[in-house]
DNA sequence: AGCTGGCCTTGACTTAGGTCAAGCAGCCTC
DNA sequence: GAGGCTGCTTGACCTAAGTCAAGGCCAGCT
């Protein structure tokens, strides 16, 4: 079911937004929802590429599992954001595998129907390189994190991620399991403990989910400190 | 100076090769080339983005410095990759810097010039996409190598990947310098060299620039090999 | 030829982060 | 409320990779 909050969030996704009403119920109804529970594996890697996804609600993971079995967590989408519109373009097969981490509505839009209304709509082209530029950006900042930030600074700036535009005193939850964010920061969970522990100095609390930064400020400054200095 | 092998190059590329001469030419001419000498900066990051790359000949690095100067190399492009097609969407900033590491030749097509081409002809779009596409996939396979494989597994999975599609015994030369090749693996030179002679007794040897692999198969092998086992 | 300045390698040492495992706190079920 | 999950923290220990610094090897100059 489509519900009035679902077509809000269609109606503010970076794609679709430009969409005319009568296109839009052209690629999508009530048919394209999925309603997963908690671990629902959306697809794996490997596997036919032949939708992409726009989340009305809840979490889902994007990451690779070598043949080991550990995991790499790349990136993790909340409502409104859109993921998989690359795999569209390359050779038919999804790179990574897409995991519900808490119970999520997604919603499924076919490749087929969303080329061709690309090829008669360019502006929803560029909407959609738009998007695929943003995740290009994000993929890029968080290879540069990895490279040149220790885990304790990952773990500050991360934090700083959730504030948004609020500096000074900010009070956050933490948006998933502990152990979810240390992987996609690129770190053991035991680790992402510690880091915690260790930025209590700077100003830094957290308990259970709720965590406190008592000034963005002074945090910021720890995350720009580069390894020399 | 356009060269005829200047044309042969757009023709190849995966942007531009569905364009009809006469819009190539619209959109490109001998001014549009550049001649950078090894170290040149193209762009630094935060400039204002008006221009997208194709590589013409050598070699060019993306990559991300911080304040203290520690340097993250995102990606090195050779003759025929095209880059920062994605700077074109994000407010018009380049996220990354740009230096030829090797004296290079490249082609700078105008954003504006460009937007205007691929509203007009939607089959650019398609290739746009699919080129950010690919680049979306390499930096995926970066983050995943970063998050699970070793140092020596990243060095070996980087001379296979010069190896192309050729199995068994290879011989093949390195690209870049050491250091460049060990700052686009995530390591110190330091690393990358003791990796190098920790890897040996696979079956890689490497003297100066000239690497030989013994048989691809042992070193995929070694690879795929998980933390654990 | 001899000098100079980049790279690269190697050695000795330090350290961040991983590993393994034990305890502990919530929370759900029965 | 007892039992058992599941996820978090903490401690003791280990190891991969970074750091610092000394040599070595070219390549390009003069």
């Amino acid at each position: 079911m489509l519900t009035a909050d679902d077509w809000a969030i269609l109606r503010t996704s970076a794609i679709l937004r430009d969409l005319p009403r009568a296109d839009l119920a052209a690629l999508v109804d009530e048919r394209s929802v999925r309603s997963l529970e908690r671990g629902h594996v959306l697809f794996q890697q490997g596997d036919p590429a032949r939708a992409f996804f726009l989340m009305l609600g809840g979490q889902v993971k994007l990451s690779r599992v070598n043949p080991g079995g550990d995991e790499a967590v790349v990136h993790i989408y909340g409502a409104g954001e859109s993921f998989a519109e690359a795999a569209m373009f390359l050779g038919g097969r999804y790179p990574v595998a897409a995991e519900a981490v808490v119970a999520s509505r997604v919603m499924l839009i076919e490749s087929d129907a969303l080329r061709r209304k690309v090829a008669e709509r360019p502006e929803i082209a560029f909407a959609m390189m738009a998007s695929m530029s943003r995740h290009l950006k994000v993929l890029v900042d968080q290879i540069e994190k990895m490279k040149l930030l220790s885990a304790d600074q990952r773990v500050a700036e991360f934090l700083l991620g959730l504030c948004g535009e609020k500096t000074g005193a900010v009070a956050l939850s933490l948006p998933h399991e502990k152990s979810l964010i240390a992987n996609r920061l690129g770190m053991k969970p035991a680790t992402f403990s510690r880091a915690i522990a260790r930025i209590r100095d700077l100003g830094v609390e957290v308990t259970g989910n709720q965590a406190s930064i008592r000034d963005t400020a002074v945090v910021l400054a720890f995350v720009n400190r580069s390894a020399e200095e």
